[in-house]
DNA sequence: AATTTAAGTCAATATAGTTGACCTATTAAT
DNA sequence: ATTAATAGGTCAACTATATTGACTTAAATT
């Protein structure tokens, strides 16, 4: 069962892997990284979000936000509104053209997920199963389970 | 639906951050880092495995394998076994110190994967959500489930 | 009035990778 | 027998994604 466990080890290793690199690929093609990705997708999941609450979410500094944050506006992905309760608060929205790319960014993940529900079920072993199979590296793993 | 799904990827990475950061602590205090853990654990869990299919499986380049594996070996946590048959290949096997360390070090992540299944059950949104919830910054976005 | 907080920005550093180039040794192909 | 390809080792330059520290401005809290 100490092997068992170690495999869920690579399960959820490669499962992920295939899970973040089914975004990547199509995120490269529309000239953006993993990490204007997810500003963008929890932007647009908490409309309104303060930056400090963003951070907070996201668990990285502000200095490591700082660039992708101010492409995303200078792309006009998102804007900042200034709160009227507090005026050094920012509160962060997705404009109608970042919530679009954000959509079509995560449809390919949406689409593998709900693929990989209809495929393998919910079982928490043969979903990830699933999931990590996509990935050529796991073939040479399966022998030690 | 459509939201559902999206709900999942938050899922996925705040799990994954709290599978991978449990151990990253672990390894801190031991001196080395997270890609010295990924390589001992690959070579514990296939032990004989050539350094090109260690790179195939984990897929990633030469180059960047390079500094890790050598300090792997010359902290004798692992060893190069000439290969009889191809006396180009290298086997690569943990040594009896390695193989305690890597143990030592998946515990903590196989407690917690062991808890969750105790705790959450086998169904995958119920596991990745308990994993989730450790994570500080899942709370502001649990309200948007 | 002093302190704290939110946000913006600069610099230096760390880490985890990448590609390209070049080398040796060995094996496989023609 | 010569040439190709493969396995491995190493150097250099580069990219990205982070970090911490320091400092600033503005506004809110104590």
């Amino acid at each position: 069962m100490d092997n068992k466990n170690n495999y869920d080890h690579m399960l959820f290793y490669f499962a992920y892997k295939t899970f973040i690199n089914t975004a990547d690929d199509i995120i490269k093609n529309h000239g953006m990284n993993r990490q204007h990705h997810r500003f963008l997708f929890f932007i647009d999941q908490m409309p309104g979000i303060t930056i400090k609450d963003l951070l907070d979410t996201l668990e990285i500094s502000k200095q490591a936000s700082h660039a992708s944050l101010k492409k995303l506006k200078e792309k006009k992905l998102i804007r900042y509104v200034d709160s009227d309760n507090d005026r050094r608060v920012k509160h962060l929205y997705p404009t109608e053209e970042g919530s679009a790319l954000v959509h079509k960014l995560n449809q390919a993940q949406n689409e593998l997920l709900q693929q990989t529900f209809e495929e393998a079920g919910t079982e928490w072993h043969d979903f990830m199963e699933h999931l990590a199979s996509m990935k050529s590296g796991f073939k040479n793993v399966k022998s030690i389970k």
